[in-house]
DNA sequence: CTAACTGCAAACGTTTTGCAACTTT
DNA sequence: AAAGTTGCAAAACGTTTGCAGTTAG
C-alpha cells in the first residue's frame, strides 16, 4: 500500500515532506495549494489555482498568497513558470525537462514529450553566465488560417 | 549611391514602401514607428519605441498608436512578437529566423545566431493544427547564483 | 467625400504591495 | 515570544478600448 494518498495525488503529508525538503514552511495554505497543484503534471494560471484551491473547499485561500506561494515555489524549484501568453504566467508542475506547444487561438498550454522536439548545441556564453534554463515553445493554431 | 538613407537606416521613402508592400497604409505615425524600428536588427518594447519615437522628434506619436502600430506590424510580419518577459512584450525587428537568450537579471534580450543552438524534430501534430512559429529561449544569469 | 487612423483618457486584468492580524516553531 | 505568513484592499503595471476629431486616398 502506498504512504497514504486517499484520491490520486499526494497525501498531505507528502506535500509537508515535499515542502520541508526545499526549506519551505509547511503552512495550511502552502500544503493546500501544493496538493492541488502536484497531483498531476499540469499548467495552471494563478487564477486557475485560487479557483481549484477554493473549490476544493479544504481551507480558503487569498489571491495574494496564492501569488506569494506560486512565487516562492517557482523559485524553490517546485514548479516551472512558462512565459508564453502575454497576458498571464502559467506554473507547470511538471519540473522535468520536456517542452510546450502553445495553441494561440485557444491560449491552451501542453507539453511535447521528449522526443518530439530537441535542442542542440552549446552556445559559448560570453562572460561568466550561467544558463537556468532552455524553453522551448512551439506555437500552434488549431483554426485554419484567416 | 543608395537610394536615400541619409543617416543608417532606411529612408523615409523605403519605409513607406516596405509598409505598402504590406498591405499597410503608410501613415506619418506609422513611418516614423517604422523608421526606428528598421533602422537595425534591435529588440524593444512598446515604452522604448514610444521614447524613440518621440525622442527622435519627427512626430509625435500616442502610446495607444505605438500599441496599435506595433500590434499591426506583428500580425503583417513585419516584426515579432517575443515573449520572455511577464512585465512585458519585446518587439524583434529582426524577422529572419532565429533563437533568443534572456538575461534573467537584467531583463536584457538579445540575438542568438543560427549555430549556437538549433532544434530539430517533427512533432506530430495532433489533427489539423498548423504551427506558426518555434520560439527558443535560453535564459541566461549574469551573476553568480544567490 | 469616405474610410481609415490618431489621440486622449478611462477601463482592464494580472500581479504586487503595505500593513494589521494571525499562525508556526 | 519571535519570526514568518496571511488576508484585505489599494496600487501598480503594461496593454486595450471608446469615441471625437483628423488624415489619407
Amino acid at each position: 500500500m502506498n504512504s497514504g494518498s486517499d484520491k490520486q495525488g499526494l497525501s498531505k503529508q507528502e506535500v509537508i515532506a515535499k515542502l520541508q525538503a526545499s526549506g519551505i514552511t509547511p503552512t495550511q495554505q502552502r500544503i493546500v495549494i501544493g496538493r492541488q497543484l502536484f497531483a498531476r503534471p499540469q499548467h495552471l494560471s494563478a487564477e486557475q489555482v485560487l479557483a481549484m484551491v477554493n473549490e476544493a473547499g479544504e481551507a480558503r485561500v487569498s489571491k495574494a498568497t496564492v501569488y506569494n506561494t506560486l512565487n516562492l515555489f517557482a523559485r524553490r524549484g517546485l514548479v516551472r513558470e512558462v512565459i508564453v501568453d502575454p497576458t498571464k504566467v502559467f506554473y507547470d508542475s511538471n519540473t522535468g525537462e520536456h517542452h510546450h506547444m502553445f495553441d494561440v487561438e485557444t491560449g491552451e498550454l501542453s507539453d511535447l514529450m521528449p522526443g518530439q522536439l530537441c535542442v542542440s548545441g552549446s552556445p559559448s556564453l560570453p562572460g561568466h553566465m550561467q544558463v537556468v534554463g532552455i524553453d522551448v515553445v512551439l506555437r500552434v493554431r488549431s483554426a485554419p488560417a484567416a
